[in-house]
DNA sequence: TTCGTCAAGTGACTCCAGGTCACTTGTTGA
DNA sequence: TCAACAAGTGACCTGGAGTCACTTGACGAA
């Protein structure tokens, strides 16, 4: 527990945040340690307090920003799910002839490397996220969602001519289910990795989540195109 | 709250279950009554108190059976997990002639139909479950997971005649991750089911599982074929 | 049939994390 | 300079997971 890195933001904030943008800073700031504590344990292992405790806030006042746990959770997924997206787009943007599905796949799949806190969230969001946040903290987060698939599967049936109407936005949701899969198969809990490790044969349920994205992908994208 | 359905098995038992069928038994009381909550409701909803008071059982005695919640809802997870294994392999046993990749797909997506507890419980395996359990309890799962996934990929190897040495197994991995994500999409938690109904161009959003996993299927096979 | 033994069963209790709210205090504009 | 008010605070409340000292039913030995 040495020198805090929110010190440093926190100084250069009033202390009272009175003004819009300084509002939106602590809110930051909340997230930003949320995320920090997220990517070394996990959702449960995550107390509100602690997050307050290193953004050098109350308890109280976190809630002040969000209503709860959940809520603060959802919205880092929101930040972290548009920034990928944002990312991908900018990715799929480059050049202008027709790519082909092998290089659109390793493109997509290595987009997410390092993306581990990303994609642990999406398994949370159904199954978590969602069972205590109200249908207004949710209904932006959908509508973002599906203006991003929208706009990101145009981006790829661009780039694909090969694919079909509708295909692209479909691409992108057979995308969520196999990240969400294959992350729980390649991140594993403490525990699990310890039992793989013990057991020589289970060696198998180990799994490289890029490399195995990728061929999932390319072969999902061969089976659009020879259709 | 009428006569419970627990009861009738609670009265065949004895008071002490000290043979080990009789454990047995209580145990699959508990893990039935755990399954009903479940099914109505959500992970974080259901007590392990009303678990109790359903099979008729004080709350320390549910402990005694199960150690942590997370340890009965991964025992859960096993006996649907691995029933659902058995009829998939029993349904790719019918007949002996090989199989199109469409007949397949549409074979398991069907034998997916109603096992919504299941799905909902695979994701949350790795972000809940392996997060309180220790690796004794973990390991027996993750060896039954190993060899379910080596049979039935044979089984799928078999019927398809076009897939290389290898492919089965890691078309059920692929499944896996798709019936994840499928099943988030398509069985929303009450708030997320209420929002894509007060907006009306969000329908894109609403998915219907059975549908859309036999189509992902059928792509990744024919990706496979077309190799 | 009786009864001592012991494991199964019990539920009041502890612990702990999310969430609340009456109170304190920094900021601002009059 | 200071009144007004919103931002911030943390002691407190609530509820659920998990514990454990105690109770009691089952069974085998006498």
């Amino acid at each position: 527990m040495v020198s805090n890195p929110a010190e440093k933001t926190r100084r250069a904030l009033p202390q009272r945040a009175r003004k819009d943008e300084d509002k939106e800073a602590r809110r930051r700031l909340i997230l930003d340690e949320a995320l920090a504590l997220y990517q070394s344990t996990s959702y449960a292992d995550v107390k509100m307090a602690d997050v307050a405790g290193r953004a050098l806030l109350a308890k109280g006042t976190v809630f002040l920003y969000f209503p709860t746990k959940e809520a603060l959770f959802l919205a880092l997924l929101e930040d972290l799910l548009f920034a990928w997206f944002g990312r991908l787009e900018s990715l799929l943007e480059q050049g202008d002839s027709p790519w082909t599905g092998p290089r659109l796949a390793r493109t997509v799949a290595e987009s997410l490397e390092g993306e581990e806190a990303l994609t642990r969230l999406l398994a949370l969001l159904q199954t978590v996220l969602e069972q205590n946040v109200t249908a207004e903290q949710l209904r932006p987060f959908k509508e973002r969602l599906m203006a991003a698939l929208l706009r990101g599967g145009a981006l790829v049936e661009q780039r694909l001519p090969f694919l079909k109407e509708g295909d692209g936005p479909r691409f992108l949701l057979h995308l969520h289910a196999l990240v969400m899969g294959l992350r729980q198969m390649a991140d594993l809990a403490p525990v699990a990795r310890e039992v793989l490790e013990q057991v020589p044969h289970l060696a198998l349920l180990r799994v490289d989540f890029t490399a195995e994205l990728t061929t999932a992908l390319t072969t999902l994208l061969r089976g659009m195109e020879s259709r």
